[in-house]
DNA sequence: TGGGTCATGTAACCTGTTACATGATTAG
DNA sequence: CTAATCATGTAACAGGTTACATGACCCA
């Protein structure tokens, strides 16, 4: 249920298009969310049938017609409901397919897990660098409804750059170790 | 399609019921993949029927009877095509359901976004205990088809490890940022 | 003239979740 | 006596992915 939640929360900063609220995620929230605009457009319509969303029909010149969504009373009560509501177990519902595979990759020759982890290391410091040289979260402050959020994304933020930090100095603690072995 | 081809790793290193791969997933998975029992079921079923699987019923007094599946030469050499592949596309597929949370905490009072923090930082600190002190990946070692494997799992566990670290110092630091806000 | 951005979607499919069903044995 | 473990599943649903479709405008 957690996509449709996403757009409820960013869409309390202010009303957005499908095409809008698919850039914010693209933008600001892809390290911790991915999501397809196929799957956006398709909750946008469907939380419209729930009520949580309305929907109006902006004409523009030169461009494509925009349709811009905003959250009704239901949707953000809907969306408060779930901010207090306890996620414990859903929270580590983890699913990391990078670590499934590397887990199996001792069947391997050794150079294919010494490629793999360097090349896990360089996609971490490219994350890295666009999560702190930002573009980013720190840029969307104004957007903030109130200063609060901003300090949450802040929090998210650090949570982002920490992880690939431990990342980097994972994945090249574990080179070192693969690398020990071909000697 | 990581499931399927987790259950193919796994049965490289010996036959399985769903029963027995379902407790792997629970007892050494778990940090990097929550499966559900009826999942792995369903897959099983599906792969038989690729040719990616065989099984045998195997009679028990006492106890209901088994299904022992083995790979067949289909399922590893599709395990292998998959390790071959490369999956950077998919490594950083990430869907982390308590930052998107979090993300949008700031709409609540303080206390909780403490609270939930606080909580998270228990959760992390009872995870890292279960993999440190276990029962989990380092006693599988046993069950390795080859040194390299047991390897890779200590690896895969040491990120583990990492992640759990770097989840408490962050959440101790976060909280502390917004215990000063209320003061 | 070719690729990028703006803009919105549909259809088919795959993957994952929840709830339920069954039934014997064993340990506290 | 009751809860846990052993053991296998089905049905319905929710969530996510892939491939495709359309079409105008702008910049190099």
């Amino acid at each position: 249920m957690s996509l449709k939640h996403g757009l409820l929360g960013i869409l309390d900063c202010g009303d957005m298009t499908g095409y809008e609220l698919d850039r914010v995620f693209r933008d600001s929230l892809a390290f911790f969310w991915h999501a397809q605009t196929s799957q956006i457009y398709r909750e946008l319509s469907v939380m419209e049938g729930l009520g949580w969303l309305s929907s109006t029909i902006v004409p523009q010149a030169d461009r494509p017609n925009k349709k811009v969504y905003s959250l009704t009373a239901a949707g953000r009560e809907e969306l408060l409901r779930w901010l207090r509501t306890d996620q414990t177990a859903d929270d580590f519902n983890t699913k990391n397919p990078f670590l499934m595979r590397l887990f199996f990759l001792g069947i391997l020759p050794p150079e294919e897990g010494i490629r793999t982890l360097s090349r896990y290391r360089e996609l971490c410091a490219t994350a890295l660098e666009a999560l702190s040289s930002e573009d980013s979260i720190e840029e969307y402050r104004q957007f903030a409804p109130t200063p609060a959020c901003a300090r949450y994304w802040a929090i998210t933020a650090d949570f982002g750059k920490k992880f690939y930090e431990m990342g980097i100095a994972w994945a090249e603690e574990s080179v070192g170790k693969l690398e020990e072995l071909i000697k």
